[in-house]
DNA sequence: CCAGGTCTTACGGAACCCGAACGGATGCGC
DNA sequence: GCGCATCCGTTCGGGTTCCGTAAGACCTGG
């Protein structure tokens, strides 16, 4: 997802990459553009699939950012082929609601998401992720491992004490992120931002998949240990022992 | 609706940061712009497009707030020229507050949205809250120590001898923003400007408050020695034989 | 001794979090 | 194609925590 594990890599290292921008609405391939290129990148466009094919064998870029919804050839056929000829890291852009678009995208092998109508600041962040993780190149995705916990992204199997925990989509992806930030508290806004990929919504569907997401890692989940609630502020995965204090 | 959205970044960061506030209702601008400038923002004003425009490039503004309806060119216009040239975050304001206004806003690319008529305390908390957003994200904060006390503001976790305090919100912004500025006296007004984020209000919540943080910091709160009351100015949090925030 | 500042306590209400349940959407087996 | 199970997002009621304010007692300095 979204999250950087802790690298040597900043983001001064990824300034002059070059990302090839494909979207058909001109308004949010200016913001986007704007954005990225205010971050150091250097952006290319393209409107529609062939031109984003054309650009992306005499552009060669580092990443690509593709919209799923594309006049003429669909984005994920343009995915697919874009995959045929080389290995550029694509962060796909879906419509909001479409979950299918989602588990296909991620059956088809992109390596990130993002939901429209989606912030700019977040592509940003998005995009310098991916390619961080790019350039790493011999860890595509370590192995999260924190206490008797035990979670591989790129399976996208994760374990208890050696059992095997049944984690749906979304409870996988919140349960990522929170391991690759732990000990750190994250507003329900700032879940929904990264982990969702939402600008905004109902916050609601943060706490219930928190909650959903309690009953299968805790022992007791009326009085969690780990994943645990910042009153007024949001949530936190707790790895040094246990962090309850009463008084 | 609820804005919020606690980070790890204080207040007090914020302060000197230049924002640009685009209304032509004169109103208006003076409510809001008073706010801001009483939460320790340089505000400075325009009051048409093309003074926005204007003044965004002369005077490089941290955040814009800009009114969605305004003389000469639209809101949204300008919205799209200023993300032409910068990416400056924005908030924007609208007069009808429906949902489509403000998902249409976010589509194009806006921070944060307010619908009219806000109380100005809210865009003060959006204000902070977008600035705080586009600073940083995941970046944890350092941490505080100061003699046995130890806080760490990414994980909103504060120590006392390595036990930890069950401080609230507002009693944890206290302390880590007296722990931020030790051996210094801080007015009530300026404690409630800088870490309630008000520019005017019941002092006595100060007052409260501080007796409530004294009551868990303190080994006798009825006589305090580190938090202590400077009689007729403020409080100052006295920083007992060495001191030093680890930065 | 007075006046203004500070402390303490108490209380009502607001904000917040949780639990449970519902309906819709999707994928799967038949 | 048709039920069935799963997952997801939303909604609602209830209980709890926290916050701001008010009011009176206490303290400080003149």
């Amino acid at each position: 997802m979204s999250a950087a594990a802790p690298s040597t890599i900043g983001n001064e290292d990824l300034v002059g990459r070059r990302v090839l921008l494909v979207d058909d609405d001109p308004t949010v391939a200016e913001v986007a553009s704007s954005y990225l290129r205010a971050a150091g990148f250097v952006v290319q466009e393209a409107a529609d699939g062939f031109a984003a094919l054309d650009a992306a064998d005499a552009g060669r870029p580092d990443l690509i950012v593709l919209d799923r919804m594309l006049p003429g050839i669909d984005g994920l056929e343009v995915f697919r082929r874009l995959r045929g000829r080389c290995s550029t890291p694509v962060i796909m852009l879906t419509a909001l609601g479409s979950e299918d678009d989602r588990i296909a995208g991620l059956e088809a092998g992109a390596d990130d998401y993002l939901a429209k109508p989606f912030s700019p600041r977040e592509l940003v962040l998005r995009v310098q992720s991916v390619l961080r993780r790019s350039i790493d190149e011999f860890t595509p995705e370590s192995v999260l491992e924190c206490g008797e916990f035990r979670l591989d992204p790129s399976a996208r199997v994760a374990t208890r004490a050696g059992a095997e925990l049944a984690l749906t989509l979304r409870e996988f992806d919140l349960l990522e992120f929170l391991l690759k930030h732990p000990d750190q508290v994250f507003s329900r806004e700032e879940l929904l931002r990264t982990v969702w990929g939402w600008a905004y919504g109902d916050l609601s569907t943060v706490t219930v998949h928190v909650r959903r997401l309690r009953e299968k890692i805790e022992r007791n989940p009326r009085s969690p240990t780990m994943l645990t609630t910042v009153w007024g502020v949001g949530y936190r995965f707790t790895t040094t022992g246990r962090a309850d204090a009463v008084g």
